[in-house]
DNA sequence: ACAGATTAGTTTTTT
DNA sequence: ACTAATCTGT
């Protein structure tokens, strides 16, 4: 049979070996370049082979990514069948949706994203009146989200804090946990944690549905296992009681999730969870040169908490890996995007050749302004990025509160977007009235429109009867309602205006615009518009939302436009796959469970930025790794934390992003860098000491020339510091001599101001320029004003007009 | 009620 | 530096 030898060609004999097992436990340790995926892909084809059907077939990874790589491989070897391959969140989403009501939501549960999260994390902490503590909400939902992993509900962490009295900050934590897991359901809504999480729970307090899905599942094969947190481990252990027919497959040296919860654990202990487990190791690399992968192979190896593993290349030897040395981080974005783009004129290579890979997001920017100046595309891979824009949250929240009419954070993100009236005081009161009933924002508008207003000669009349002990006893209870706890007494509430009071304050005009939003709302509907992007442009449409949001003619407008263009197209993709099963909850699950990887597009021709956990299972010709710099990588956090464990995390995550290269291998470091806008003097990484390179230096004059030896961080931060605190001596009136200079910093500016120019202000009048400050947007400019007052502003936004010199 | 100006807080990594 | 929250004037 053809199938037969496409199944195991060209495979090496431990590979053959994984594709072949059939039942019983199975533990790939696969190092990086290795062919895992290969594997898993003929693994699953040559189950199906002996006769397993597709439907008892899980695979499981980690980004939607591999997901769809996989799913399109699998396709290849088996066209027709329907394996499932998914994420953890995605398949855990899509069984829980059948069963929501379990787990007391319904079907049409919203999937809340981080800012939502937030969003409710702040109300909590409003709510508690603990918000003058400053509390980081974002510290608070961190925090959440590791309990959450580590599966632990609400109920027993508080109950932990009220034994051994924990830390102030758990103690926060512990009260604000079960008030937010409580407005989740509120707005029948799950967070990313809850899908594992009501997942876990399901399987656990339901023995025969745990036990169907482990017979339905009969085999289940688990990719990235060492990145797998308490929740995952406690599903995958789930479904494979009955069917221990479970092959995970991954590799302890690429763990670089722990910070999220992942136990690296899981991989190592797989052997003592499964007795009978067979192990296999591929130990063989296919990707890189012999040299990239000796200078990776020496740096893992100062890994002390670690099994020790070979790698191994039949590949040639290639060149060096290369340490480039620059002055500056501008200088090493300029290096890098000169050393792209010279290769790809000489023809020696394409953009998407190349991957720049950094520590942390932030560090992109640099390297794209220096790729655009260059003219050499990319793509930077950011992909959740596009659902935080706000005119795309705001037709994702319309779509949101059509499908789910309780999220209330739907509801107050769009109620008044466009204006339509419905202020701030106007919603409060419906919030009230809301919680007395019980009822959800959306309901409560719906019913509240209804009640009639009673005329008002009569409310004043009973208002003047009663105003005075109302109002004394309104003040009474919210005195108490400040340090007394939070704990519902019903006689407390007889002090509080009723539902019946706070329906009259809500004017009949209000009422009115009410009713027109809940209608508006109403008469959206899938259904009514066939198709999910049909539904977005009704939406555009009916609310008029490009009147008020997207009509101007600033670079801005034109960018949401597109945006909301582009949004519309992946609903319309969206539309096309999911063809007659399209439902607003699955395109909602595609839009909040994106990950920045997921938009990467091999085929696209760019060259790829990305950080280097995004970089995880891709692989380039070239890789340039930038920032290879003492609180970088390894980061300041994993050095403060003193926790050797961290480190070597940090060691792993520069090991993943090396052995992405297959020819070629760029380390960089910059000797100044700018830190959150002022230049700091790097030291370089203690990385560099454990792996071997060749030391190259970047010069202004961007050629790279051989050094003898490396040398230390010469004193140039003091240069820079001085030439910046010369340059604001140099009036900028002139814009066209800087032009001439080239002095791009001046060209920039949307205005200059010098020294003892007249300015006029809106607000405080005439003054005179006495100092000027910073570059570009950080440019500032001080004026003192007739009033001898002296105000500093920064020249990109503020109202300031030259009206002459002195 | 709203738009524009100003200020405050925040960044490691992500499903 | 970049956004979200707040302030302020219309």
């Amino acid at each position: 049979m053809s199938s037969d030898t496409a199944i195991f060609d060209g495979l090496t004999p431990p590979q053959r070996d994984a594709v072949d097992h059939f039942e019983g436990p199975l533990l790939v340790l696969a190092g990086p370049g290795s062919g895992k995926t290969r594997v898993i892909t003929r693994r699953i084809a040559r189950l199906v082979e002996r006769g397993v059907h597709p439907r008892n077939i899980l695979a499981i990874t980690f980004t939607n990514k591999a997901a769809r790589e996989m799913q399109e491989r699998v396709d290849t070897l088996l066209p027709s069948s329907r394996v499932w391959v998914s994420t953890f969140h995605r398949f855990c989403a899509s069984l829980l949706r059948r069963r929501a009501h379990l787990i007391g939501l319904e079907s049409n549960f919203a999937i809340f994203d981080k800012s939502d999260q937030l969003q409710i994390v702040k109300q909590v902490l409003g709510d508690l009146s603990l918000d003058e503590v400053r509390i980081s909400p974002a510290k608070i939902a961190a925090r959440m989200s590791r309990i959450k992993n580590d599966l632990v509900d609400p109920e027993s962490f508080k109950r932990s804090m009220d034994e051994h009295v924990g830390e102030p900050f758990d103690m926060v934590v512990s009260q604000v946990y079960p008030r937010y897991q409580e407005a989740l359901l509120q707005s029948n809504a799950v967070d990313f944690d809850d899908l594992l999480l009501h997942m876990v729970r399901l399987l656990g307090d339901n023995p025969d549905l745990r036990e169907e899905f482990d017979q339905r599942f009969k085999f289940v094969l688990v990719d990235e296992y060492q990145d797998t947190n308490a929740a995952q481990y406690a599903i995958v252990r789930m479904l494979a009681v009955n069917q221990p027919n479970l092959c995970v497959t991954g590799d302890p040296d690429q763990s670089i999730y722990g910070w999220r919860g992942a136990h690296i654990d899981n991989i190592l202990n797989f052997e003592r969870d499964f007795p009978a487990a067979k192990l296999i190791r591929l130990e063989h690399n296919f990707r890189s040169t012999k040299q990239i992968l000796a200078s990776a192979d020496r740096l893992i190896g100062h890994n002390r908490l670690r099994k020790a593993k070979s790698l191994i290349t039949d590949n040639e030897e290639g060149c060096p890996v290369r340490l480039l040395r620059a002055p500056t981080s501008h200088q090493e974005a300029e290096g890098i995007a000169r050393i792209i783009q010279r290769t790809c004129e000489q023809g020696d290579g394409r953009p998407s050749d190349f991957a720049i890979f950094y520590r942390v997001n932030s560090m992109s920017r640099e390297l794209e302004l220096a790729l655009t100046r260059h003219r050499v595309a990319f793509q930077v891979a950011a992909g959740a990025a596009f659902y935080d824009r706000s005119e795309i949250k705001d037709l994702l929240a319309y779509l949101r509160l059509i499908e789910n009419p309780s999220d209330a954070l739907a509801f107050a993100r769009i109620v008044n977007k466009p204006a339509r009236g419905l202020g701030a005081a106007t919603i409060n009161r419906l919030q009230k009235w809301a919680a007395l009933q019980g009822l959800s924002l959306f309901e409560a508008a719906r019913q509240i429109v209804n009640t009639k207003n009673v005329r008002k000669t009569k409310i004043k009349k009973s208002k003047a009867s009663r105003s005075k002990p109302v109002d004394d006893e309104d003040e009474l209870a919210e005195d108490e309602n400040l340090d007394a706890d939070l704990s519902f007494d019903p006689s407390e509430f007889a002090a509080e205006p009723t539902a019946d009071e706070i329906a009259q304050k809500i004017s009949a005009a209000a009422k009115f615009k009410l009713k027109i939003f809940v209608n508006l709302i109403e008469g959206f509907s899938l259904a009514s518009a066939g198709s999910v992007s049909g539904l977005l442009k009704t939406i555009v449409d009916k609310t008029f939302y490009s009147k008020h949001y997207l009509s101007g003619q600033t670079e801005q407008d034109f960018e949401r436009r597109a945006n909301v263009a582009e949004l519309i197209s992946a609903a319309a993709q969206y539309d096309e796959v999911a063809g007659d099963e399209r439902t607003l909850s699955g395109f909602l699950e595609t839009t909040s469970l994106v990950s920045d990887t997921d938009t990467v597009d091999p085929q696209a021709g760019k060259v790829t930025l990305m950080t280097l956990h995004a970089a995880k299972g891709l692989e380039f010709p070239t890789v340039f790794i930038v920032g290879l710099e003492h609180g970088l990588i390894p980061h300041e956090r994993a050095i403060k934390s003193d926790d050797p464990k961290q480190l070597e995390e940090e060691r792993r995550l520069l090991f993943v992003g090396m052995t992405r290269a297959m020819k070629v291998l760029y380390l960089t470091t910059a000797q100044v860098r700018d830190e959150r806008g002022t230049p700091r003097s790097t030291i370089s990484s203690s990385f560099l000491r454990e792996c071997d390179f060749e030391s190259l230096e970047l010069t202004a004059t961007g050629l790279v020339s051989r050094v003898d030896e490396p040398h230390e961080a010469t004193d140039r931060l003091a240069e820079l510091k001085k030439r910046l605190a010369q340059a604001p001596n140099r009036p900028m009136l002139t814009t066209g001599a800087a032009l001439l200079n080239g002095s791009q910093e001046a060209a920039e500016l949307p205005q200059c101001f010098a020294v003892g120019m007249q300015v006029r202000h809106p607000r405080y009048g005439v003054g005179t320029v006495v100092d000027v400050n910073g570059f570009a947007k950080r440019r500032t400019v001080t004026v003192q004003f007739a009033d001898e007052r002296t105000e500093s502003f920064s020249v990109a936004h503020c109202p300031l007009q030259p009206i002459g010199m002195r």
